[in-house]
DNA sequence: CCATTAAAGTACCGATCGGTATTTAAAATT
DNA sequence: AATTTTAAATACCGATCGGTACTTTAATGG
């Protein structure tokens, strides 16, 4: 057990601020995609360094696997919040249609999602990235996948379609969405089109 | 009305092979994504001089769209065959559904669809490429919708779904189903994912 | 045989990439 | 004040990018 207490060492002290780095890393590539932003870009908007990263990160694949989790972390991570509230098994339906579609404008947020973004690029990304991604993925259907088996449970989800693959097809409908959203497709249509693929699990 | 015969004119003699380049390129955009292969590998795997690639199509942006168009030339062009088969339509919309997830083991082609990739890539092509892609868009879509708007006179397609918007849905839920294929899911999976979705089209 | 024409390839350009060796700056300890 | 410790930034590395100036090759026409 560590003290880490915030008495001073004896060097130089430190003015590198990991949170703001990685906040500014995770829009870049959450906006631009990954493939679309150097580590280069990323020092000039950050304003920082490029020995400051490579000493925080490592590499560009430590940068990118950081990002992504620091993205799980604070905005994927509410969907536990959605799912362990009391709302009925539609009205967390319709909630997860609405998600990410507006909050990308609510808040000063990116359209679209990091994580699927990530997914779409796997081939242009480091091992551990890939890693990161893969368990970001098995994480998010875990989690529906368990909403599904609850509400299999209440009697609010009575079809024949098992949990897990309504968790596979509702991962998709949702990463289908996020990924129009990102091109910039019209919002309207983009959540008509989940709303009907959605409509079969009802 | 030129003639354009063969008869060779003065200079030495071309050797430069259009239809075998751009196959070349074409499938490298296909397999790996149009952001993830240079101009220089390109011209390392087809065999030809950066110069000669040059004169051709002009630069970078005119090569990919030159492959965009020969791949819905190629490729795409075959649903027009579908739709104007005798087939009826739920046959036609299982037809679809093993569209692409079949074919690329089947021909020596590679896996998902060249125009999603290029669309999901949108923000790291040309300009032209770019306008191809969009046309090419709407004349998928007018496909798409043609089909449903005779499938309705035909009284196949009973829906008070518009044939507007099961154009954009069935573009939509296909899309997503060569995007899976491209990132290499299960071709099951992807294939029961696409059946319940269009299921609602039935 | 030589000039002309046309298409080929070589060899280069500046810019940018991911990554690092090296030096400089700012603190605490002696 | 000098030394030690830690972290900062400068300035560079080789590789690769998209793109092009230049030279060489291979044909025909006189």
């Amino acid at each position: 057990m560590e003290t880490k207490n915030t008495q001073r060492g004896r060097g130089r002290p430190k003015t590198f601020d990991r949170d703001y780095i990685l906040d500014v890393a995770m829009r870049c590539y959450w906006s631009e995609g990954v493939e679309a932003i150097s580590l280069n870009e990323i020092c000039r908007r950050a304003k920082v360094s490029k020995p400051a990263l490579y000493r925080e990160f490592g590499n560009e694949d430590g940068l990118t696997k950081a990002a992504l989790s620091r993205y799980y972390e604070q905005v994927l991570a509410q969907l536990h919040q959605i799912f362990n509230s009391d709302k009925s098994y539609h009205e967390t339906l319709d909630l997860l249609i609405e998600l990410g579609l507006e909050a990308s404008s609510n808040l000063g947020y990116p359209k679209g999602c990091l994580f699927v973004g990530m997914r779409n690029s796997a081939k242009q990304v480091g091992s551990n990235t890939l890693n990161e991604i893969e368990q970001t993925n098995i994480k998010i259907l875990n989690t529906y996948q368990n909403w599904f088996e609850q509400s299999k449970n209440n009697l609010e989800f009575t079809s024949k379609i098992t949990a897990q693959f309504a968790a596979i097809y509702l991962h998709s409908q949702l990463s289908n969405a996020m990924n129009q959203q990102a091109a910039g497709e019209n919002a309207d249509t983009t959540k008509n089109v989940l709303r009907l693929a959605v409509s079969v699990l009802r």
